[in-house]
Order: structure tokens, then C-alpha cells, then sequence
DNA sequence: GCCATGCTTCGGCCGCCACCGTAACATCCG
DNA sequence: CGGATGTTACGGTGGCGGCCGAAGCATGGC
């Protein structure tokens, strides 16, 4: 094997708490400084400070400065995937030791939440499972797929889906999407381009905001307007 | 978070390269021995042993006895797919640091192996740019679709497409199978159901066979007719 | 019953690494 | 130029865990 020092290099970085606490708090995209991130593993600064420099030196984090502060973000996308699957597997483990910590925070994550880029809990599950019933996307667990009349809604409720155009397939004139598997709600939501266009969107024209710089996402009253009447999805 | 422990637990185990190798070496799906994991991983079976508890017991490997052997496998294809997403990382970050061992092992696992249940190397990525090309699959690199003409020749070569049809999907009347990025290749094979069916069939038809008992894949030259004929895919 | 084989358990050794306190370095502010 | 804040570097401590040798259980063959 090529790469199996590596390999156990990346899994055994991942395999610390304190690392995985930071790297769990780095899946939203979102570039973080070594303070908070500290704070989020429960350690000290000089502490973080050292892991962070490890994952950087390994590739899995990348730094950008900006005077006194560095932030620090995912590398790449495959990093964030990474983190995705061994997520996958811990839910998988163990569907009796959950349920610990059921604290209010622990519940506005599972309500909503980004993912990376996407969005993810109650509320990606919601409006996946939406657009599905529209049959504006078809999933089954390992793949996904835009249809024609999902790319029209898409560009419809003012996402630019210039790009998914580029990227439609040459036979079947579809847009592929990734499906993600929610370890807190156990069912796929929108992951890809779709997803992330999606997620971006509703952002910006304030039907979700983010809650106090934590992954934790909420849908405003526009919000639940839109995706009630647009998307028809019951969100709670 | 609820499951920020056994997080780190999964990925820890995954960490070590000891453990690390034997998980390789059940990347093909098969049940192996400790004392053969033991050889694989360079290490005494009592260690191996060690190690091979720890995993049972988390719950990434599962036992089958026979008589007084233990047979060892991955306990399910998420953990398949978490060794494959790191190892996809892994080899992300080191383009440079690659080309270390190139001996022949190295090379047949190189011209074509199995990943799971499925063919990837030169064989999994040449099979899968001939479907391409001749409309069978398409895929973005997130997803993967089998068209109708694709369904259809799978079929004429012999593959139970039931399964397939079943899952077909309900609006847009196609399959949908998995994507897998090669590591060797650094290019998608294909996995899901459309990828073990292949798999599965070539090797029961023997079109392919296993070099003794690894994971790397030969192509017989009745294999070779096939491949070349019927799917139009060049492998060296 | 006896031995061989596969596997696990136990005990001890050793090294790595997470952690913190202290201190140095960088940057912004007044 | 001090002083405050964010970050990194260093030294020391403690503990977890990988490793092997030796011994203890299982299973199968004779």
C-alpha cells in the first residue's frame, strides 16, 4: 500500500477529542480563530494552538491570517466528507448509546444546522424530503438527481442555476446531486451543488440565519413562509 | 454534540497503523483470519488479536466463527465507506509525497482490484469511462446515473437488473448508482448496486478473477473479449 | 486421551502525546 | 512607546496504549 501511513496519519488526527470537537466545529465552512476553537474543545490556547498547527501541517486545515487573528478552516471539501462518514459510522455504532445530552443547544442543531456548505437537521431533511415529494429531486440513498422541473423551480425562487446548467448531464439532461446522510435525523438531506446552492440562498435573502456563530441554523417567519408556500414543507 | 466521543473512539481505532493495514486489507469485503490480518499488519497475533477485540467490540469489525477460526469482516458498508473517504483525504494532501513503493503487488492492485464490492484500479476506471462514453452511466463526480439504454445492457449481459428496476426511480424512470473516487486512478469507478453487480457477475462469470486471495483483480482473456466487445473499454 | 493449531489473556516495558504553566513573539490600540 | 490581546514555543508531567513473551482456553485431528 502507497498511502497507508498517511491513512492512519489523518484517521489518528481525527481520533483526539480535542481535535474532533474543533473539526466538528469547522463543518460548517466557516473559518474559526484558535481562541474559539479552544473554547469549543474545552482546552487551553497553547493547547489548540498545537493541534491546529498539527492539522495544518497535515494538510487537514488551512490558515488564513488577517492581523492578530488566524483562521482556520477545512482544507478541502474531501476533509469535510471525511469528517461526514466517520460521523456516519459513530451514529451507526450506536443507536443505543444515544441520547445523552439533550440540552437546548444539542436542540437548535437538530432543528437546523449547516453542514459544510448545506444544510442539515430537521431542516435539510425537511426540505429534501419536500422537494422530493414534488418530485423535484429523486433520491435513493446513494445518489441524487435534479429533474427538469427542479431546476426550473430553483431559478424560479431566484437561485442562479447557471452553473448546474454547465454541469447537467449529456444524456438525460439532469443535474447529479449528492445525498447526505443526517446522523441526527437518520435520512438523507441535499447535499452538492444543490445543497449548497439551497443553503447559500436562503441565507442571503434572510430566510435562515445563522444562530450566534454556531453551526446551529434557524428559519425566519419569511423563511417559513417560503418554504411553506414554495417548497410545501412542514418544518416543525 | 451527542456523539463527539465515539467519534474520536471511531476514528482512533482507524488511527493506528496497525489497525490501520488490517482495515485495508478487508477493504475487499471478504472475512480474513487474525493470524492473517496479524501477517498483513507486520505484527504477532497476540497484538493482532488486541487490536481486532478493540474494533469487534466498538463494533467497526463483526466475527463469524468456523470451527477454530475466527473470521474477521467489516461490520458494514458505512465503515467501508469512512476507510475509503480517508484514504480519498490521505491522498489529497500528499500528490508529492506518492510513488514510494512501486513493486509488482503494488502494480496488480494498480491494473484492478476490489473496493468493497465493487472493481476500481485501471479495470474499475476503464469500465466505468466505457459505460460513459457510451451513454449506459453518467456521472458528475457526486453522483452517478445508469440510463435506460444502460439498465437494458446490463441486463443483456446477463445481470439480474430486478433488484435495479425495483429502486428505479419513480419520476425520471432511471437508476442511480454510486460514485468512488479511485485512489490509484484519482478518477470515479463506479460503486452502489450497479457496481457490485458488475463486480459480482465478472467474477462469477470469469471474466475476472482474484489473485491469490488479495485483494487485486485479473482480467482472463475471456474477460478481455468481454470487456472489449461488449463494453468497448481498452484496459492496457 | 494426547498433541497441534488458532486465538485470547495477562504482565511488564517503553514511547508517544495531550495537557498545562510559563514565557516569548506578533499585532493592534491609545 | 507601553499595554492589551491573540498566538506560538518550550519544558515537564502524567497517562494512555502499542508491543511482545509467556501462559491459558478453545477446537480439531489422531
Amino acid at each position: 500500500m502507497v498511502s497507508n501511513a498517511l491513512f492512519a496519519e489523518v484517521a489518528a488526527l481525527a481520533g483526539d477529542p480535542a481535535r474532533a470537537c474543533m473539526l466538528h466545529a469547522l463543518m460548517d465552512g466557516r473559518a474559526l480563530t484558535a481562541t474559539e476553537l479552544a473554547r469549543v474543545a474545552g482546552i487551553t490556547p497553547q493547547t489548540a494552538s498545537g493541534h491546529l498547527g498539527r492539522m495544518t501541517a497535515a494538510g487537514l486545515l488551512s490558515i488564513e491570517k488577517q492581523g492578530r487573528h488566524r483562521y482556520h478552516r477545512l482544507a478541502a471539501p474531501s476533509v469535510a466528507r471525511m469528517v461526514e462518514s466517520i460521523m456516519q459510522v459513530a451514529a451507526d455504532l450506536a443507536p443505543d448509546r444515544r441520547r445523552f445530552t439533550v440540552g437546548p443547544k444539542d436542540e437548535a442543531l437538530r432543528r437546523g444546522r449547516t453542514c459544510y456548505d448545506h444544510f442539515a437537521g430537521r431542516l435539510g431533511v425537511g426540505l429534501a424530503d419536500a422537494m422530493i415529494a414534488s418530485g423535484h429531486v429523486e433520491i435513493d440513498g446513494e445518489a441524487g438527481l435534479l429533474t427538469e422541473p427542479g431546476l426550473a423551480f430553483l431559478a424560479g425562487i431566484g437561485i442562479d442555476t447557471a452553473p448546474m446548467l454547465a454541469r447537467r448531464t449529456r444524456v438525460s439532461g439532469r443535474v447529479l446531486c449528492r445525498p447526505c446522510l443526517d446522523w441526527s435525523e437518520r435520512r438523507p438531506h441535499l447535499a452538492g451543488m444543490v445543497g449548497a446552492a439551497l443553503c447559500a440562498h436562503s441565507l442571503a435573502q434572510g430566510w435562515t440565519r445563522r444562530l450566534d456563530g454556531t453551526r446551529a441554523v434557524a428559519v425566519t417567519p419569511k423563511g417559513q413562509q417560503v418554504f411553506r408556500e414554495a417548497f410545501g414543507a412542514r418544518l416543525d
